[in-house]
DNA sequence: AAAAAAATATGATATTTATCAGTTTTTAGT
DNA sequence: ACTAAAAACTGATAAATATCATATTTTTTT
């Protein structure tokens, strides 16, 4: 059992701010988890009675729409914390969360984080601004959304997944999603998404070999209008 | 010289956590202040150095995009707070502020607000109860812009201001807000959003006078595909 | 290794939305 | 009350995107 007050990846998120005797009661009371690939964490509605610590792997926070499709809002990674949102305004969670890798997390309990939120005023104003963070990126990808082209998106969500997650030693995106994934980001239809790709493609801005993705030009891909 | 203390404002926000000595304190450095409709409150990529308390009056959120529109990302009203997003991450705003109406304000300077969030944990956390309400409407906020037409869109904005601006005496809706502000709060070009209106007109779900809109089938609306 | 299922791909077409151009109506300023 | 400017509106058309149908490829299961 790995403890807390080891553990780097506290330092990615708010759980920086607590001290050695606070970390030393977590690792008393987390729990470690193995996540497979495609494995639902939690589900729209669930109350999660908790938070997750991501140690390694990535997830998707996604939201159901009226017409039956997933968006996804988010891609949650190591170092990040998932669960907090709803943790706080202490409700049912208005997100899934499903694992895109095998992943590797800790489990806290509710009833530790609420503790150390009401003892420790360092963390809770790193979990704020954390959260004021998220706001304002929720607020850029509204805009987007709402101003852009699905091809600006798409090309925008490459770029983005290059930056944050970078390259294997062939070139590829360390990230792979299906299809399906990049037209939930993108808030299209799986097809257009498929389309579009071909496209980049065709125009050499990108090469495929299955699901996984080089991005070729990313010059290119910033000037799509 | 209106008083914090007596102020029955604070209840509608995170200020409700302050006890009375604060409060005496936040009254004698807090500015009140007069905002015309149209005047511009901040601008993105201001250094906004306080937080403002909407005693009256609503301003639009918005973001310019690489297109040159405007979006909204949301309608501040009576008793919110503006500028802690930014006060939070301590960085200069990504949003602009504008008054849709003549609105009475207090501001509060950031120092202030930072002392408040480091000495007082109830107020930290109610703060952070906010915010995470906050995040969870921009999910939503994302979750529609990608999955919904624009005809459903601004049906749901004009359901939206009914329940939360009311309406008045001649059921108009209790908010004016112009043909552009509505194309920019769903995210489109100011001709469709005037001829969605129309239609709505033209089938009976809504009536105008000028600015002024009436919601006729509030019903009809809920079920635009 | 074969069969079934799922994911990817592409074409044809329909629908939605944007853009451009111009008219009418409303608002603001003197 | 008059004028100029801004906002609202409408039509025609173009562009973007969704939908449906179907083929191919990849993955999973047996």
């Amino acid at each position: 059992m790995s403890k807390c007050e080891q553990c780097i990846i506290r330092q990615f998120n708010a759980l920086r701010a607590l001290q050695k005797d606070d970390l030393i009661r977590l690792s008393g009371c987390k729990t470690t988890h193995t996540i497979k690939k495609g494995e639902i964490i939690f589900e729209e509605g669930d109350n999660v009675n908790g938070v997750y610590c991501i140690k390694d792997g990535v997830c998707k926070l996604s939201k159901l729409s009226a017409n039956g499709k997933d968006q996804i809002v988010k891609l949650v990674v190591r170092g990040d914390l998932l669960g907090q949102r709803s943790l706080i305004s202490d409700e049912a969670s208005n997100l899934s969360a499903v694992a895109i890798n095998d992943m590797q997390v800790c489990f806290i309990p509710k009833h530790e984080i609420i503790h150390d939120l009401t003892h420790n005023i360092n963390f809770s104003l790193e979990m704020l601004k954390d959260m004021a963070e998220e706001l304002k990126l929720a607020d850029k990808v509204i805009v987007d959304m709402a101003q852009k082209s699905v091809k600006q998106r798409l090309a925008e969500t490459l770029l983005y997944l290059q930056t944050n997650f970078g390259e294997d030693d062939n070139g590829f995106l360390n990230i792979v999603l299906t299809r399906d994934d990049y037209a939930n980001i993108v808030g299209t239809a799986t097809e257009s998404a498929i389309r579009i790709l071909s496209q980049f493609k065709k125009e050499g801005l990108i090469s495929t070999e299955g699901k996984q993705i080089k991005i070729d030009d990313s010059k290119a891909l910033k000037l799509i209008e």
